[in-house]
DNA sequence: CGATTTTGACCCGCGC
DNA sequence: GCGCGGGTCAAAATCG
């Protein structure tokens, strides 16, 4: 990493709240208004009160996006550190897919009720296969081929089932199943009516706030409009969930988790004075999350779409 | 009024 | 063969 030197954070979101405030020195204003005389330097006065309302402005707002992008990165730092544990600890775990789902909900009832143990499974994917092959080598293939899962942390209010990943979805079903009190909620997607991807959205059972997003199959159609797409017609939006960029990819499925509605350390931040708070950052966290925002895209537009959903929000 | 959601009924595969 | 449970269907309800 030899990057470190040069890292930048920034999203080129015009965040310098300092520069600006020097950019328009009072003083200098003042002395050039003394010069017009009394009567323009009046009406000078109230614009120069603007400008100054909006910098405050600006920079409050400038403020926040810092805020915001810290918690943001304190968050994917946390939850990817706790992936990486966890796959150090559970090196071979394996989860079954859907082709034999019956078979491990019964029998591997540990793993499905903890989250991390089903993330595992995401990123072992490949390691299974010979196992599999044993018994359906064709169909297994075909099918885990087309299997990804998503994992989406929301609001603690938020009882709905909706995972916003940039598709249109149309709900077909409903059912509480055995392992899990709450239901399941069962999508199609309704963006092409030939598209023959399902989705399955069913909330954790050690997590409530995470909903856990099972894909199956392959879009054969662009993404509707991954910002604006929601699950369904957009009628219940999950305000705290975000896109997590649940690529469904061939063969390798991705499981990615953002948590971007860590209210805790997002209250924490705003108490502190924000711009005290990034620099506190670990060396180290500023190397991994530069890393990560120069080298996973869907990372940034997830990144950007929260920030900007986050401000249109509160404004 | 059309699109979407809800929800009970039904189907089907698996284990015993 | 039977029962259980996950997945799907489809009619009714709801929403914009």
């Amino acid at each position: 990493m030899d990057c470190s030197s040069y890292i930048n954070t920034s999203l080129d979101l015009n965040i310098n709240p300092y520069r600006v405030h020097e950019e328009v020195p009072k003083k200098e204003v003042g002395s050039k208004l003394f010069s017009l005389g009394m009567t323009k330097f009046s009406l000078k006065e109230e614009s120069t009160d603007e400008l100054e309302e909006e910098l405050k402005r600006v920079t409050a707002e400038n403020k926040k996006l810092v805020e915001m992008l810290s918690v943001v990165c304190e968050n994917y730092n946390s939850l990817r550190s706790h992936l990486m544990e966890y796959m150090r600890r559970n090196p071979e775990k394996e989860l079954s897919t859907s082709s034999k789902k019956r078979k491990s909900e019964s029998s591997n009832n540990n793993n499905n009720s903890n989250l991390m143990g089903i993330n595992n499974n995401g990123n072992s994917e490949s390691s299974s296969t010979d196992e599999e092959s044993c018994k359906k080598p064709k169909e297994e293939e075909n099918i885990k081929a087309k299997i990804s899962r998503a994992y989406v942390r929301t609001e603690a209010s938020d009882t709905g089932l909706i995972v916003k990943d940039g598709y249109q979805w149309r709900k077909y079903g409903q059912k509480v199943t055995r392992d899990n009190p709450c239901p399941r909620a069962y999508f199609k997607c309704s963006f092409a009516p030939s598209c023959p991807v399902k989705k399955k959205v069913q909330r954790s059972v050690d997590d409530q706030s995470v909903l856990v997003a099972t894909y199956e199959g392959e879009h054969n159609h662009p993404q509707s409009s991954p910002m604006e797409a929601t699950s369904g017609s957009g009628r219940s939006v999950s305000l705290g969930s975000v896109p997590c960029s649940a690529s469904l990819n061939s063969t390798a499925p991705k499981v990615v988790t953002l948590d971007l509605t860590n209210s805790k350390s997002s209250k924490d931040s705003k108490n502190n004075e924000p711009r005290k708070d990034s620099p506190k950052l670990p060396k180290n966290l500023v190397e991994q999350m530069a890393t990560s925002l120069t080298t996973d895209p869907n990372f940034r537009a997830a990144l950007v779409a929260a920030i900007s959903g986050r401000l249109m929000h509160n404004n």
